[in-house]
RNA sequence: GGUCCCGUAGCUCAGCUGGAUAGAGCAACAGCCUUCUAAGCUGUGGGUCAUAGGUUCGAAUCCUAUCGGGAUCGCCA
């Protein structure tokens, strides 16, 4: 209905000022609540061009659209805000419409038949994967969803950085006081107990630090000649070797963690279509360096090292192979970019990785500019914020880490409790009530983070846990429950109703109709602007507009007919809507709660 | 120092490409369950949108400067 009122203003707005103007720059906005009107529209842009006031061309133009619309009812001005009403007709063909609908997500899908590779995640296997990384699952996940949701094929895959001196490190911590012990001698989960040992290192190694600076070492010499680091590069030079005794050690120690990892991405849900490892792709850019260096885009210093000039670029000169002949970070990637662009050919290639990393991306980018790729421009940071404590930043090594375990057993284990204080523990089994529990903590963690904007850092007070109450995940979930309720109570199937005349809406209702029309508009806008939290303030939206609604309005209990048929059908488009907008967001809905 | 991001209620956050009197939640206080699920609803208090200029019919939103906070500029990843 939107698409038709906006043709009509513009042919209104030619044929009565002879202002050309295209469709697309026709924007519309839901008009407030303390005005009469559906839609809204500004005319205080064409004041100029028309020659007259903005209360003149708003009733012209009200007149000409009402004349030329069926759907438009009345319209009203007030100031330069032409408010336009649509006829309930109009409301009762669209709800009638939409109850028979399956999906409720946009229809006019982005075309484009080749996908769009999302890369998230991207663990090492030194330790644990903690709130950093839940933000970084959340974001991934949800982007992906929204992209297929508006008609893009996505490939969801994950690099784990396996190799490299961090593993070392635990490796090395493991072998000189671990006295073999193993997740299942111990009982400890895998990647915990490899980040055990990744910590111990640390402790040990800063112990060493400080003996050699109380012997009058400078901090960076004693960083560097640490007996416990040099190991572990010795340990990194072995498993480069491909030395037999360090690499068996790595392949056990590494299953542990992704025994770990896995149980821990089965408690998210969240899951890939590809899994990458690094051990496999680190060599990979090295061929292109050695292209690059006969084109003359890279130059070797004396030392054997290569680099990129990127002054002329407003960068600094970067490295991409140390003088020893290794790989840095920036060569893999450049690697593996060039193999997921042979792979899939994308439309897009999307990393989600923290905001910290927006320099090397943008220097990625650049480099591959330079080597020719014309493809570079389809390589794009999906940079977010940072999680913060109270106190800062999270450090691994520090121990100054919400663990992703601990937090999501911390939001079951709170569902449950909440649950058996407001006397809702009534299950089938104890087996049911664990998974709705677990369904309920986790919507509530995710819901928490990815309400805010990716782009912005967040706070994080492990002090005061998550909430179930207000604008949360736990919220939307009752609002669907509660619908599914009374749809259970009607005991009429609610799809096969068709809505007959009602004489008036309720203020309230008109609010929950325009809420329900609005969704595929959100969701389109969510991709556009990558941002799942926009799904999130929707639902929230949604939700607390339909609990308004129903405190204010009889369902069952109403007598009129065919105004209860209306309130059943608009409740059952109401929890679909929520249904699949929080599908996007990765979170499941419980029919009772 | 260069580049980038952020600054909205006591706290955590919304506020779309400029539009009507700046909104939620939490916390505080006051109400609402013999009636469809109270993890809910209603109300009260709480704001110089960091500051100062500018652009215009109109600025929290765009531009410039300043102040404050963060990130980054590695032969780490």
């Amino acid at each position: 209905m939107e698409y038709k009122l906006k043709l009509d203003i513009v042919n209104g707005l030619n044929s009565l000022y002879n202002i050309k103007i295209d469709i697309s720059e026709i924007s519309l906005q839901y008009t407030k609540t303390e005005f009469v009107g559906d839609f809204t529209f500004v005319v205080f842009p064409f004041v100029k061009s028309a020659k007259k006031s903005p209360e003149t061309i708003g009733n012209e133009l009200g007149a000409y659209i009402k004349e030329h619309n069926s759907n438009v009812f009345d319209y009203n001005v007030v100031k330069g805000f032409l408010n336009i009403e649509m006829t309930n007709e109009t409301w009762i063909d669209f709800i009638n419409t939409k109850v028979k609908t399956e999906s409720y997500l946009p229809s006019d899908l982005f075309s484009g038949s080749n996908p769009i590779v999302v890369e998230f995640s991207s663990p090492n296997t030194n330790k644990p994967l903690h709130l950093g990384h839940i933000r970084n699952n959340l974001l991934g996940d949800s982007l992906s969803r929204i992209y297929e949701a508006v008609g893009h094929k996505v490939v969801k895959v994950n690099l784990v950085n396996d190799r490299g001196i961090h593993i070392c490190k635990s490796m090395l911590a493991w072998l000189k006081w671990g006295n073999g012990e193993t997740p299942k001698s111990s009982g400890v989960k895998g990647d915990h107990l490899v980040g055990k040992y990744y910590v111990l290192f640390d402790q040990e190694y800063k112990l060493q630090i400080e003996k050699l600076v109380s012997e009058g070492a400078s901090p960076e010499d004693a960083e560097k000649n640490a007996p416990i680091i040099l190991e572990a590069q010795e340990m990194l030079r072995r498993w480069e070797n491909n030395d037999k005794e360090v690499r068996e050690l790595w392949q056990t120690m590494n299953s542990w963690v992704y025994d770990g990892f896995d149980t821990t991405y089965e408690t998210m849900n969240i899951s890939f279509d590809k899994t990458y490892y690094e051990s496999e792709t680190y060599l990979l850019g090295k061929e292109i360096i050695e292209k690059g260096l006969a084109d003359r885009v890279f130059h070797k210093r004396l030392d054997g090292s290569v680099w990129i000039d990127l002054q002329d670029e407003n960068l600094d000169e970067k490295l991409l192979l140390r003088s020893d002949g290794t790989s840095v970070y920036m060569t893999q990637d450049i690697g593996t970019a060039l193999q997921r662009h042979n792979e899939y050919n994308p439309d897009k290639l999307i990393y989600v990785v923290g905001n910290e990393q927006e320099y090397h991306f943008q220097v990625l980018k650049v480099i591959l500019k330079k080597l020719g790729y014309d493809w570079w421009q389809k390589i794009e940071h999906f940079s977010y914020g940072m999680v913060e404590l109270p106190a800062g930043k999270m450090k691994s090594r520090e121990g100054t880490v919400v663990d992703a375990d601990d937090l999501m057993d911390e939001m079951f284990t709170t569902a449950e409790q909440t649950a058996a204080e407001l006397g809702k523990a009534d299950f089938e089994s104890e087996e049911t009530a664990q998974e709705h529990y677990k369904m309920i903590g986790l919507a509530a963690l995710k819901y928490f983070i990815l309400k805010v904007d990716p782009r912005k850092n967040m706070l994080f007070n492990p002090a005061e846990s998550i909430d179930f109450n207000g604008n949360t995940g736990t919220f939307i979930q009752y609002t669907h429950a509660r619908i599914r309720s009374v749809l259970r109570k009607s005991e009429v199937d609610v799809s096969s109703l068709k809505v007959k005349d009602i004489e008036s809406f309720a203020e309230i209702e008109k609010r929950l109709l325009i809420k329900v029309y609005d969704f595929p508009t959100t969701v389109k806008l969510s991709a556009l602007q990558q941002s799942p939290a926009l799904i999130c303030n929707y639902a929230y939206d949604l939700a607390s507009t339909y609990n308004q609604f129903y405190h204010e309005c009889n369902i069952l209990r109403e007598q009129n007919e065919s105004l209860k048929e209306f309130r059943l059908v608009i409740s059952h488009c109401v929890a679909k809507t929520i249904k699949q907008a929080m599908n996007l967001l990765g979170i499941d809905v419980p029919e009772q709660m």
